[in-house]
DNA sequence: ACCTGAACACCGTTCAAGT
DNA sequence: ACCTGAACACCGTTCAAGT
């Protein structure tokens, strides 16, 4: 890549970020070449759909999640309260951005999708938190990490679509939390 | 209203009718004028916002779902069967019409909205079935009705953005029920 | 090799003009 | 009283023309 090219691109992402924060993941392209000072076209020639500008907005998006479920594993609370805090956090971090619950739902089950791997991110790092729940015989088992997943997403969504503060979404996490615990 | 513009809004609610059914809730609505061989005006005369149309596409699920409510309360399953079926019921219902998951969670807690009464629906056919099981000892207990629907409807969104088959939206379902269930 | 920006087909929404 | 359909501002996307 060139070096004025490796400019504009990054003059994109940083505009999309800005964009995305605002206005969330549906927003406008065009306010965001706009906002880049840049044409359409170079947009489009750099991120051929909204999913691959989406997803080099969410990079560091990864490093969080990881840090997350890191966190949760080496915990020392009851299973209860570890799990309901990872799922929190899962929530928190995955509705940061809205409409991005939605277009990560979408994402789980369609490979073809740029953010695909980010859905493989988070089902690994679940994956993890469970496996140490597990060890603990805290499990009721018998439930795969991704459907689990996409229940914690389905209530993220929730969260972003009907605006909801924190204290209101953890009534959902806890009958869930309860259904995963013996 | 006159005669003739009673025949328009028919016609209207008809194509729109068709066209949610083929194309979700976020079809164009100039595509339902055209269809319903209407001007774009007289359509916004007679709904002036997409969710009062959807509202009227809709309102014969009111007496669908209070039908699936009914035969859950009165099922002879044992609990965990009978709410599983409840809720698959639901989540059926529900995920007809894409994009209406997400429409039925922007609208609860959003007094304004006109879907906002097909939410109270749901609220209470849901917790006419909490009822019966509690009055079985079968609940837990501690959850209310609103929080299980935003859940349930959380998992209908997910069906429907994911394009889950039944099979693949039961596991979901299960850990919900085993939370709610003694 | 890369960018520009006009152009196209579409959408939601409004409102003067008609009957 | 009700309807029409042209009109406006926007959007996503493409592509000839430029550097």
């Amino acid at each position: 890549m060139r070096a004025d090219a490796r400019r504009k691109y990054d003059r994109i992402v940083e505009a999309a970020t800005e964009v995305v924060v605002e206005q969330g993941t549906d927003a406008s392209l065009n306010e965001v070449a706009r906002r880049a000072g840049v044409g359409p076209g170079t947009l489009y020639r750099h991120f051929p759909t909204r999913e691959d500008l989406i997803n080099a907005v969410m990079t560091n998006w990864v490093e969080r999640i990881q840090a997350i479920a890191e966190a949760a594993v080496g915990s020392t609370q009851p299973p209860r309260g570890l799990l309901l805090s990872w799922f929190e956090g899962v929530v928190a971090h995955i509705g940061e951005h809205s409409g991005f619950p939605a277009r990560l739902i979408a994402a789980m089950d369609d490979p073809q999708s740029h953010l695909h791997g980010k859905c493989e991110v988070l089902i690994a790092a679940n994956a993890r938190v469970m496996h140490r729940l597990s060890a603990d015989g805290a499990l009721r088992g018998g439930a795969d990490s991704a459907e689990i997943c996409r229940l914690v997403m389905g209530i993220a969504v929730v969260a972003d679509e009907g605006k909801l503060a924190p204290p209101a979404v953890h009534p959902m996490l806890a009958i869930v939390a309860d259904g995963l615990l013996t």
